[in-house]
DNA sequence: TCCATTTCTTATTCTAGGTTAATGCTTTTG
DNA sequence: CAAAAGCATTAACCTAGAATAAGAAATGGA
């Protein structure tokens, strides 16, 4: 990955903070959600719909952003929650950074290669819960993602490939059957 | 929307084409893909999965732009087939417009808003791909694009759905007799 | 205008994945 | 360190939506 320094000023703009496991950095209906960027550690955003089921939208380990996109832009109360999976060391992003005008024209080139890539991996992520099954779901998430597995419990990677827990079990146990 | 002319820049750097019904602007695996801006008409991308069955990833009517943004990023052959709803007249963009020099700071940052509400409008998708049934998507679908049903077929509308005719006719039939 | 093709609908059967529940395993916490 | 809470797994049953089939309605090209 580029310097993400050089996109984000990160040293001028952003503050530092340190979380533990399971503190909770923003909830769904707050009105200032602003982006944030792990350092260290390992975040994610999920909503919980009406019966208090929980979907993960994305993990964020190191080098990678976190926030909720949606309601940022359109200045609306956020939908998403986001929480640390383990202590965590994170700096957050003033959420109108890029509006600002003393960025250059470098710096504004690399946030579109970043929003671009986002669209990608989200354009790509569509296309996979529209056709493929949850087995080769699980399989492009290993592919995608394969440090993750042995630092989020099942029951996550089962929210976040949109399938229950037991499903997910299933399917392993029929992938290590078949080796 | 603000004028897309200024992010664009479409009379000095792109050229309009006209369409027929049914042309196909680009087919999977080609390598100099490249974003379209929909004048009038109405577009769509999909891929087609290994069984020969089609999934559209979006539609792109009048005021919208529509590319293979994966491919575009990575540089990579395309994966989504393009073509034309209806006869449409199209801008074709250069896929490497963003990154020339010439673009004045305000253009990227207008670049960068409308990158950010695609987003946006993916986060969306994704959550509901992922927490919905059939139905709630239909419905929602019907918010977002109150004018496409009059002018797509349902299998296509099936299709943007992740689901098949047959159960987006049900849904539909089951709306109609609860009211 | 008429025939052919495509589209929509309805009905039947089938299946991936959901739900519920029970059983051992880990973590956490007091 | 023990009790409690959370986690993964298995199994039995259930359901939304897939697959298949076949008829009715709409559309389009000659």
């Amino acid at each position: 990955m580029e310097n993400i320094n050089d996109i984000l000023n990160l040293d001028s703009k952003a503050k530092v903070k340190l979380y533990k496991k399971r503190d909770i950095l923003q909830r769904e209906g707050v009105n200032n959600s602003h982006p944030f960027f792990v350092k260290k550690g390992l975040l994610r955003s999920y909503t919980v719909d009406d019966k208090g089921k929980e979907h993960i939208f994305m993990f964020a380990p190191e080098d990678w952003v976190i926030g909720d996109i949606d309601s940022q832009e359109y200045n609306q109360p956020s939908t998403l929650f986001i929480d640390c999976l383990e202590d965590s060391e994170v700096y957050v992003i003033d959420r109108n950074l890029f509006l600002q005008s003393d960025l250059s024209k470098d710096q504004l080139k690399k946030k579109i290669n970043l929003l671009t890539r986002r669209l990608a991996v989200l354009q790509r992520r569509v296309l996979m819960l529209m056709s493929a099954s949850a087995q080769t779901r699980y399989e492009s998430f290993l592919d995608t993602y394969p440090k993750l597995p042995n630092r989020v419990p099942q029951r996550m990677i089962a929210s976040y490939l949109g399938i229950t827990p037991e499903a997910l079990s299933k399917i392993r146990s029929e992938i290590a059957r078949s080796k």
